[in-house]
DNA sequence: AATGTTACATACGCCTCGTATGTGAACCTA
DNA sequence: TAGGTTCACATACGAGGCGTATGTAACATT
């Protein structure tokens, strides 16, 4: 039971850090972030990202993870309001689109987490959230809603749709109004998974 | 007339510059890829990089610029091959998912690219495959054989469910396997689209 | 209280990028 | 064809940025 204010600051040292990081990464970009710039923002320097973080990629990773998290547990959330499997499913997706709005998840996920990272796929909290999603499908296929197809497949392909939608309205100017185009095809391609048509 | 001879040498180096630089960039990334390095595998230096290309990005764009052509091609080659419009659309989008099964496509046009030169869909070549997927769209749409839903909409997921496919394949083990899955899902999920069902 | 541990700072070397300047060959002019 | 000019590329230089090796002071253990 000791060890107990040491670990406690090393906490708050690794959340400014993270902070801090989702800020300007979002801001700047990944590559163009200077580690000296950044820690020294939080009155630290580099020695203590590379103790707390092993190195740049380290700081991005946790950084990753973070969001990631966040986007998981909401898009459960506003799965779980639904009233059955299916407008659950479209739910999601849909919080999905919306959450790749913010100009955080656009740069420091779907952009630059990708090309140093690699597949996203592989990122624990991503594939917790595919692996959700792919329940989800694989519980609607059982009931007969959507037709019997690899559930993994159907899975990857939907989360595709939904992440290049967001990254289209983010770059949009309009984005209210080219939201509402995205969700309604997102939910017209989601539909040819149904068993039967409404 | 004049400087034939010279421009044709220029010709030649960046042609050396670019090919060089698609097999680097895909082998290492661009981040990971040494300028030096690069130009000196083909007898240059970076002199020549930045007379023809002026910076490391303009290389990266000059490769991708490139890669991006010949799919564009072969997805408009394969796509004329089809008895009918819609077998056209679903034979694009599955030979978009058989090309970015080369790691080329894959680490240069779908994860560095959009890192370093941004949202894909301002890029000149990828614009241009994207709007004859549009204009094919209208034309299903006109026909009455697909729903009507903004066109834009409906060729940016299915290029975003596709190119997911694509990079779920990649980080597999069977890629054949996974393949089929991924193209049964993809028409799945297209069929969602049409008017009537078959 | 003495010793070990650790969280972070400091200091160093290596690499890479971009630019500024040099150079020799190809080109135009007469 | 001879002289000057242009230009494609090479060389030289400076400015960071990353990662590591080492230092240090606060904390923990006994």
């Amino acid at each position: 039971m000791a060890g107990e204010r040491r670990s406690k600051m090393m906490e708050e040292t690794r959340g400014k850090l993270i902070s801090a990081a989702r800020h300007v990464f979002a801001e700047k970009g990944y590559a163009a972030t200077s580690m000296d710039d950044l820690t020294a923002m939080v009155g630290l320097t580099r020695g203590a990202l590379y103790h707390n973080f092993g190195d740049k990629r380290g700081l991005l990773l946790a950084v990753v993870n973070q969001i990631d998290g966040e986007m998981a547990a909401h898009a459960a959330a506003v799965g779980s309001r639904a009233d059955n499997g299916w407008d659950a499913l479209m739910a999601e997706g849909v919080a999905y689109i919306e959450m790749a709005l913010k100009p955080e998840v656009q740069r420091i996920v779907l952009l630059d987490g990708p090309a140093v990272l690699g597949d996203p796929s592989q990122w624990p909290s991503q594939s917790n959230c595919l692996q959700a999603t792919v329940r989800k499908v694989e519980d609607l296929m059982a009931q007969g809603i959507i037709k019997p197809i690899d559930a993994e497949a159907a899975a990857r392909l939907l989360s595709g749709a939904a992440l290049n939608a967001a990254l289209w309205i983010a770059a949009n100017d309009h984005p209210q109004d080219v939201l509402k185009k995205a969700v309604e095809a997102f939910r017209c391609l989601a539909e040819g998974m149904l068993a039967v048509r409404n």
